[in-house]
RNA sequence: GGGCGUUUAGCUCAGUUGGCUAGAGCACUGCUUUUACACGGCAGGGGUCACUGGUUCGAGUCCAGUAACGCCCA
């Protein structure tokens, strides 16, 4: 590289003009691509696929960062490295969007047919996978980009089907009745969180039901039960107290007949019931009556206790919510069906105004409870009760296996017995989520798996008409052959035990392949229908470790990835995905290959959060594009700000400013607090400086925003640091290249760091410190040590005294040259997974300036078209590290501190040249560090210090001896120096005190380590030299005053 | 209701087995535009480590309790 080359290099690191650069260059060069097998360890780590719902906000900027610096540490240690980027189809999530962005058009998705809907769902998917993946680009994610991958690509939905039916096969999928959430309206099933919580003011029923005899009849007891629903009465099969109730635990095994429809139920106890507490500050107790209805088919709560008591589950709505006798009331009286065909609301005054007027209606209060509402239809939701697909986990197969995975010592109490391979191999950093991944297990019921949505992955059962098996035997007969074959998978009526509900006499059948035309047409024959239902989008993200390596048959392209690959080395992600993904990746991981584990750590890192301490999400438009970062701040130092905020527990809040499109202003959006309690920005914000008016993210997020204005852009003042350091890391390579490029040294073989300076011994030692601390943190993965490490280093070390050292001597000492060209080298070689864009832009400038490394520092380089990214890890032998060269630097970085801060309380200009009078061991110490003190201080000459004390001397105190520094202009301002050594005469005193407290302490001389009292000793000698020294220094001031 | 986390400088956060008179970045004050960098350099001010009690020679760190805030599960 020639000189002309960094004269070019401009005065600043400006990112937007050398980013898309490296980028292309990274791309084209093929340095992120990985292929399996080989003789280099395999490292990988698997992307958690974002959401195609939407763009990427910072949250998925730092999960995606320490990723990439894992990544590309790992590459640069040499290990065969695949990070494999993917994104979800969030079934829910995306169909919603979709829905509600068509519904503003004025079409619904059943107008246009399930086909044609997929279709436009799958355009929208394309839009925001290509944002995704551009956004991870321009944050500088070194993925394997030929191997993205789309969670309904086909070799996911051939994983997901094969998957489907070995599950189905081995009795671990069956259907049965579970509560959804339904919205009436819209009459589709709602996720929970499409659940909306809002306060509504109704009122508290007390309903009183008699208590009858064995034969039936009324006992002339009642109980009083409270509800806020008392049209569910009609779907009643028990009334339940707490056993631990003693009022009322010994109506248990009692009955009550239920008015209106004379069903007659018993009393069962169970711990879920309130008791009536009236002065208890939960407002439960204040108005239970300690008598609980029980409609399992219309609460979710109650549901859990039909379960638990084995109760009849009697359904008495429509699905538009109506009171019906068509969906599962068989025993609807004459009293009863006057209330048919009501609205849920209208059912309710009835019954209500029923019991009144039979004077069963105890009392009604008023109540405000939090009631959930579809965020669709914005109507209450309805429990309901449907036929459901689920996986039965808490098979010992899936729960036992995911417990088992778990390391030993991070299991608490007796760790599983280990059975198979991938047993004990999984491990949480940080530890403690260990303990939420066991508790989930511990709990875990069967996951439902069927969602009543047309995005996603189709269930591959088909259901034969209920009611009509025709002959069971005729039916088996046909179908055996093709499950001989492997090609289909059944279970008659009640093959599979189902808890809750099955009513309906069906046949459940699986086809293995989806171009099986052959097989689908001869059950369809038999009037088998495919069931509509698509899986839970988990069900497909569970299977991403397997179906992105081409599990089950892998086509050329992806053969041989499982086998390299599978177990990955990490799984980067966020505490509320463990219970989500996490227990699904493992339990699929396991059951389908053999025990393997799918990652062997589990990486948990904090939330990004806004500057209220909001989680960011879609809703609260608070969710920050990266690309507004880079374009504020540049890639870098998004990245290094990202890395210096992972510290394992904190939370990060991040105060977002907005950026106005007009005249580039920055100031902070109008606030505020939305329906949710929530504080957002503003719909339309107006630029405090040009008065531009603009949609804010929140205003985008809602729908609230002026479809005529320009969108506000974010940035926020957090990422200063990242871009200053950018820009020091670009001028100190710039600074050291004009040195280097100078002089076309040959590297000298022959150097030994043992006839370098102090200087040059002190700077490699603290690079091999530094080392040292970046690998033990990243074996932790403690992001922010690694971060502060080489920002430490970098600048504190490197830039404020190693290049300022060897400012006088470097340019006439080819073996400083080479310590300055390796450790430059390590260092941008260090810096580069964090700051990929500066390094690699500074790095072919770097490598032109000759062959780096010095015996015991190895600098591997790697192809040059492949850049810095490809080049191998800093080498350093521990032998080069001199603790006493670290030492006596430290000393004289102190010395050079007090002189200067002598300079700053006497004025003393930084230009002027000043004396140092030392004493031998002093002057002795300055000298072997060369130039250093001298050119930091500004030293003309450092001379014995002499008994005289030249007239215009300060006197001052360095370990304990007294130094004088002469040559200021003005003179020795004595009141200001006076005031200067009387404070530190107070301090010196102040902590000798605490020494000498200390060390009369008995229990302290004798407990503490040896070492421990040694160096309060030394502290306290040390304090006392010093006190004396400026004790001296004062006498002598006074005296010459 | 159960579990987890947080509370340290004006702000955002470090502080790994208890042991320098508790640190960083930003902000603030003073000086500084001598040729790497003003996105710079030098110096400086600023904290009763939420509170109460305990263990210990010694507690920001360990234990118990209290308060506030947050998240997850039910």
């Amino acid at each position: 590289m020639s000189s002309a080359a960094t004269t070019q290099l401009p005065k600043s690191y400006v990112p937007a003009e050398h980013e898309a650069g490296v980028r292309a260059r990274a791309e084209a060069s093929g340095v992120y691509h990985a292929e399996p097998g080989g003789d280099r360890p395999p490292y990988c780590i698997l992307i958690p696929p974002p959401n195609v719902t939407a763009g990427l906000h910072l949250g998925h900027a730092f999960n995606n960062t320490l990723q990439d610096v894992l990544t590309r540490v790992h590459r640069m240690r040499g290990f065969n490295t695949l990070w494999m980027p993917g994104t979800d189809h969030a079934g829910i999530a995306t169909q919603a969007v979709v829905e509600k962005r068509l519904l503003a058009q004025g079409t619904r998705r059943r107008d246009m047919g399930r086909d044609a809907f997929v279709d436009t769902v799958q355009a929208w998917k394309d839009e925001y996978e290509a944002t995704i993946t551009e956004q991870l680009k321009a944050m500088g994610a070194s993925c394997d980009w030929a191997r993205q991958r789309f969670t309904m690509d086909p070799v996911c939905v051939r994983a997901v089907r094969e998957a489907f039916f070995r599950l189905f096969a081995d009795g671990l999928i069956y259907r049965g009745k579970r509560l959804v959430n339904w919205d009436p309206v819209t009459q589709t099933a709602l996720a929970d969180d499409e659940v909306e919580m809002r306060e509504v003011d109704g009122s508290f029923w007390y309903l009183k039901y008699p208590i009858v005899d064995d034969a039936g009849g009324d006992t002339g007891a009642f109980v009083t039960v409270a509800t806020t629903r008392p049209e569910t009465m009609l779907g009643d099969t028990a009334v339940a107290v707490n056993p631990r109730d003693p009022e009322r635990a010994s109506l248990i095994g009692q009955r009550v007949r239920l008015p209106i429809v004379d069903r007659i139920v018993p009393i069962i106890g169970d711990d879920y019931v309130v008791r009536p507490d009236p002065d208890s500050s939960d407002p439960k107790a204040q108005f239970a009556s300690g008598f609980l209805k029980v409609t399992p088919a219309h609460d979710p709560n109650d549901w859990e206790i039909g379960l638990r008591h084995d109760l009849p589950v009697i359904n008495v709505m429509a699905p538009d919510a109506t009171i019906s006798g068509e969906h599962g009331w068989p025993d609807v009286t004459d009293a009863a069906r006057r209330f048919v065909g009501m609205s849920r609301e209208d059912a309710r005054r009835a019954v209500a105004t029923w019991f009144a007027d039979h004077d069963l209606l105890a009392e009604r209060r008023p109540y405000r409870h939090s009631v959930g509402h579809s965020y669709r239809s914005h109507e209450p939701i309805e429990p309901y009760l449907s036929d459901q697909w689920y996986v039965r986990v808490s098979d010992d197969a899936l729960v036992g296996s995911a417990q088992r995975a778990l390391a030993a010592e991070q299991f608490d109490g007796d760790a599983p017995a280990g059975v198979t391979p991938g047993d004990g191999e999984l491990r949480f950093f940080p530890a403690r989520y260990a303990r939420t991944y066991q508790a989930w297990h511990e709990n875990l019921r069967d996951w439902c798996i069927s969602r009543q949505l047309w995005w996603g992955h189709q269930l591959p059962v088909w259901l034969s008409p209920e009611d009509s098996p025709g002959d069971d035997a005729a039916i088996r007969r046909q179908l055996d052959p093709y499950v001989r074959e492997g090609r289909l998978a059944y279970h008659a009526p009640g093959d599979i035990p189902a808890p809750g509900l099955d009513p309906a006499r069906t046949w459940w059948l699986c086809v293995r392949r989806e171009d099986d035309d052959e097989l689908v047409a001869a059950i369809e024959a038999l009037g088998c229908e495919r069931d509509p239902d698509v899986l839970d989008t988990w069900f497909s993200s569970g299977l991403w470790p397997l179906s992105t390596m081409g599990w089950p048959d892998p086509d050329p392209d992806a053969a041989g990835l499982l086998e390299t690959f599978n177990p990955t080395s990490v799984l980067c992600t966020a505490r509320e995905i463990i219970t989500l993904w996490v227990s699904r990746m493992v339990m699929f991981n396991r059951y389908f290959n053999d025990g393997v584990v799918p990652f062997r750590h589990v990486y948990i890192h904090a939330m990004i959060q806004d500057g209220h301490g909001q989680k960011m999400s879609k809703s609260l438009g608070n969710g920050v594009d990266p690309r507004d970062i880079i374009a504020s701040h540049g890639a870098d130092a998004l990245r290094f700000t990202m890395t210096q905020m992972a510290t394992g527990t904190q939370d990060v809040k991040l105060p977002v400013d907005t950026q106005c499109p007009g005249c580039e202003a920055t100031f902070h959006p109008a606030e505020h607090v939305n329906a949710s309690g929530h504080r957002v920005a503003e719909a339309v914000l107006t630029c405090p400086s040009c008065g531009t008016r603009m949609n804010s993210a929140y205003g985008l997020a809602t729908g609230a925003a002026d479809e005529s204005l320009p969108a506000a852009t974010n940035s926020s003042n957090k990422f200063d640091s990242g871009r200053r350091f950018a820009n020091k890391i670009w001028n100190a390579t710039r600074f050291a290249l004009t040195i280097l490029e100078d002089t076309a040294d040959e590297a000298d073989p022959t150097l030994t760091l043992a006839d370098r300076p102090l200087v040059d011994r002190w700077i490699v030692s603290r690079l091999h410190s530094t080392l040292h601390e970046i690998e033990d943190a990243l074996e932790t993965y403690q992001f922010n040590v690694y971060a502060n490490a080489i920002y430490k280093f970098t600048w504190g070390d490197f830039c404020d005294w190693y290049l300022e050292a060897i400012k006088p001597t470097v340019r006439a000492d080819a073996g400083q040259r080479q310590v300055l060209r390796t450790v430059l080298s390590a260092t941008i070689r260090l810096l580069h997974p964090i700051c990929p864009f500066v390094t690699e832009t500074l790095w072919p400038h770097v490598r032109g300036v000759g062959i780096a490394g010095i015996d015991g520092i190895e600098l591997p380089l790697g192809p040059s078209e492949q850049g810095l990214a490809a080049c191998g890890w800093p080498d350093i032998a521990c032998r080069i590290h001199d603790a006493d060269a670290v030492t006596a630097f430290e000393r004289l970085q102190t010395l050079a501190a007090a002189v200067q801060s002598l300079r700053d309380e006497h004025g003393v200009p930084d230009r002027r040249a000043l004396t140092l009078h030392a004493p031998p061991a002093i002057a002795d110490l300055i000298d072997r560090g060369g130039p250093t003190v001298a050119t930091r201080a500004n030293l003309e000459q450092v001379v014995p210090r002499s008994e005289e004390r030249p007239e215009d001397a300060i006197p001052f105190a360095f370990e304990g001896e007294e130094l004088l520094l002469s040559g200021l202009t003005r003179g020795v301002d004595v009141a200001a120096e006076r005031a200067r050594l009387d404070k530190l005469i107070a301090e010196k005193e102040k902590a000798i005190d605490g020494y000498r407290r200390k060390l009369a302490n008995e229990g302290y001389v004798r407990n503490a380590p040896e070492a421990v009292v040694a160096e309060t000793r030394d502290r306290q000698a040390a304090a006392e030299a010093d006190l004396a020294a400026a004790q001296t220094a004062l006498r002598s001031l006074e005296a010459s005053a």
